[in-house]
DNA sequence: CGGCCGATCCACT
DNA sequence: GTGGATCGGCCGA
């Protein structure tokens, strides 16, 4: 499967980026097991214009020096003191845009996901939310950095990346709202960079 | 070094 | 609809 080329994350508007990985196959190879989800959720976060985002005002610190990275690397950090939240930083190195990945539908390794979200069966919507995303396929804060244009598959290594398999998104079912949780960005918060895939 | 709070989730009522 | 879990990041002293 065509795994999303680097000039996909290196393109200038974030925005539009979220709105692309709209039905593109979040991928990774961790702990040994191969785990696989359709993306039905994003949110853009642009950087140091945006006030919702990390790097606001282009402010760098051990956590966020990793969106001053090139486009298509893994931006992952902890949340509420427990949850890994995995983003996707955009374009040129040194411009710190990021998408956040809130909400993507199982699709290899069922098995594993159920294994480790500590369940029997699947609920109804068991990958959509953030947290639910990053503990579906295994990705842990100490994730943040991977490059996300490089796959593997038979070495204890870490492995995260996204694919495009063929999906193609009509963009009626694509439901656009302001972002969740960042009441503290002002004007900001109700930009209109929330991106649903309603099937 | 102390203290506050966060791009959340789930169990419980 | 509400609150508890649970801890790294960040800021100010």
């Amino acid at each position: 499967m065509p795994v999303l080329p680097r000039s996909f994350y290196l393109r200038t508007d974030v925005v539009a980026v979220a709105r692309d990985l709209l039905g593109k196959y979040l991928c990774t190879w961790i702990g040994e097991k191969f785990t696989s989800g359709m993306i039905v959720e994003t949110e853009a976060y642009a950087g140091a214009s945006d006030r919702a985002s990390h790097a606001y005002g282009n402010r760098r610190t051990a956590r966020t020096e990793i969106m001053f990275r090139i486009g298509g690397t893994a931006y992952v950090y902890l949340c509420y003191g427990m949850h890994s939240l995995f983003n996707v930083v955009t374009n040129d190195e040194g411009i710190p845009h990021a998408v956040l990945i809130r909400g993507i539908v199982p699709a290899d390794g069922p098995e594993h996901m159920l294994e480790r979200t500590d369940k029997k069966s699947f609920p109804k919507n068991p990958g959509i939310g953030p947290g639910k995303v990053s503990k579906l396929v295994g990705i842990h804060y100490s994730h943040t950095g991977i490059d996300l244009t490089v796959t593997g598959s038979n070495v204890n290594k870490p492995f995260v990346w996204i694919e495009d398999r063929g999906y193609r998104v009509n963009p009626g079912r694509i439901k656009v709202t302001a972002r969740i949780g960042v009441g503290y960005a002002g004007e900001d918060a109700h930009l209109p960079y929330r991106f649903i895939l309603v099937l």
